[in-house]
RNA sequence: GUGGUUGUAGCUCAGUUGGUUAGAGCACUAGAUUGUGGUUCUAGGGGUCGUCGGUUCGAGCCCGAUCUUCCACCCCA
């Protein structure tokens, strides 16, 4: 076989020890905090059925699922198919199903949604999941975006209370904060509003497009938002009734306020306001109890997938110049287009990769976080080695991680291999210490060394 | 998918208008030091210059394609 070149595909990573370190820690945190809130973990598999995936995520989605080629003579399959249907035409379309039976799933969303009809009989409603696991879309890569990625949903469903929407305001709170984050925004806003708004300006049909364009606001400004806004069907004189509506400034009870004014005439419009208020409400008590999660209504955030039809939210950090780290929403019939009707659902991301790339420039990860082992056990000899193996076991019964050098190398070598690998204390076990059963254990911080016995041994290294 | 950008040692990068045998720092290995790492000194290994093709007497350098990197757009975590 040829030597080829070792390479990842385009988009991917490998992670090296420390960079899992610190993921790790990412998640581990993520996972505390969701379970303290009642959820629960599940896995899905990496792969699902085409059907399961294509028409979900609208057909800028679609395209950027990977496809997995079928296995076995894939060609032979086309060919049988063009048999039996003569006028069939091969265009990338037609074959697709032909050539492709299973796709990576593009989201955690989606393969919940599958998941919880496929298991509806054994699962007590409301069901409360969280999912960590990798996502991939055949995007193209650039600051912050990878071909495959880790998402860290977590999803409730079954349950139309509000009190779930504060509870991922608070999730996030908590989790960025145990984080190390400072300054990050989490931003709400409520489809119903949009559809208000896109009513009252006569123009219902067109809230797809309104909110695409509305979100860039940030980005391009009013100016471009306006130009794209004609673009997509608007006239001017319903981006005169839209430009207040935009601009609106003021705490988020102003900004509520006013959107009732507006919306008035919109009952949709209205029960958005309702809603975003219930929110708020249930937050306010929470944070008489000391946590104050910085929240802030903001009517341009149309992220999100097509699917949302409550609350919005997304959470960006002032810190650093990044893209959301996170985003959920309602969906009220999430499970429907698998055939389970009237079920409601309601979920949050966290955006891990992005988080690592946040914490990594403001450098947030604890520095003890790169220490894996704590103690090695150099090898003199075979003598030592035989001496040093039932030390290594007490010390690992005692729950401290240690090593004992797999050889008898060169002391040089076996210092430089603690040192390399940060591990913090050296024990050396030569003929003097195992005839006074004294230890040498060497601080490599400190550099100083002092003799211990097996017990001093354990405390110290306990410690 | 559109536009731009990048690629030379494990890593970060030099490399003149195209001209002999492509360099540096760091890292790595060995020795100085037979029981001591992180500092120092000495020596050493390591390159099909992303890949394929073209122009040329001659290509790391010029041209084309392709892959990759990063950036913007679309969209999104």
């Amino acid at each position: 076989m040829a030597i080829t070149k070792p390479s990842v595909p385009k988009g991917t990573r490998d992670f090296s020890p420390a960079e899992m370190v610190r993921r790790n820690y990412i998640f581990d945190t993520i996972k505390t905090v969701f379970r303290k809130y009642g959820y629960q973990e599940i896995q899905t598999p990496s792969m699902e059925n085409v059907s399961t995936l294509t028409g979900k995520y609208g057909d800028e989605g679609d395209k950027l699922i990977f496809k997995i080629l079928n296995s076995g003579d894939y060609w032979g399959q086309v060919e049988r198919a063009r048999h039996k249907d003569s006028s069939m035409v091969l265009d990338s379309k037609k074959l697709l199903p032909v050539l492709s039976e299973k796709a990576l799933r593009y989201d955690l969303t989606v393969p919940f949604a599958r998941y919880v009809v496929m298991h509806q009989n054994e699962i007590s409603f409301p069901f409360k999941r969280f999912q960590i696991q990798p996502v991939w879309r055949a995007d193209r890569p650039q600051k912050g975006r990878y071909r495959e990625f880790y998402q860290c949903d977590a999803d409730v469903v079954g349950s139309d209370s509000l009190l779930n929407e504060a509870e991922f305001v608070m999730i996030y709170q908590e989790a960025l904060s145990i984080l190390g984050l400072k300054d990050f925004t989490i931003k709400l806003n409520n489809r119903k509003i949009l559809s208000g708004i896109a009513e009252i300006i006569g123009k219902p049909e067109l809230i797809v497009d309104m909110t695409i364009a509305i979100d860039k606001l940030d980005k391009i400004g009013m100016g471009g938002v306006e130009k794209e806004l004609l673009e997509r069907g608007f006239t001017s004189q319903d981006i005169d009734r839209l430009r207040p509506v935009i601009a609106l400034q003021g705490t988020n009870e102003e900004k509520l306020g006013n959107l009732k004014e507006i919306l008035k005439d919109s009952q949709s419009g209205l029960a958005g306001v309702t809603e975003l208020e219930q929110i708020f409400s249930y937050l306010s008590v929470y944070a008489s109890q000391g946590i104050a999660p910085k929240v802030e209504v903001d009517i341009t955030l149309a992220r999100g997938l097509n699917y949302y039809t409550g609350a919005i939210f997304e959470v960006k950090t002032n810190e650093v110049a990044m893209g959301s780290i996170g985003g959920g929403g309602r969906y009220d019939d999430l499970t429907g287009m698998f055939g389970l009707k009237g079920l409601t659902g309601a979920g949050i991301s966290f955006g891990a990769d992005r988080i690592y790339d946040v914490l990594e420039e403001l450098q947030l990860f604890p520095q003890d976080a790169s220490i894996t082992t704590k103690v090695l056990l150099t090898n003199f000899d075979s003598e030592a080695e035989r001496y040093a193996l039932p030390v290594l076991a007490r010390l690992r019964a005692a729950g401290i991680a240690a090593e004992l050098y797999p050889s008898s190398a060169k002391l040089k070598k076996q210092m430089a291999y603690a040192d390399g690998k940060k591990i913090p204390f050296v024990v050396l076990i030569g003929s003097e210490e195992m005839q006074t059963a004294q230890f040498t254990l060497k601080d490599m911080v400190s550099g100083e060394q002092k003799k211990v016995g097996m017990d001093a041994l354990l405390t110290l290294l306990s410690a």
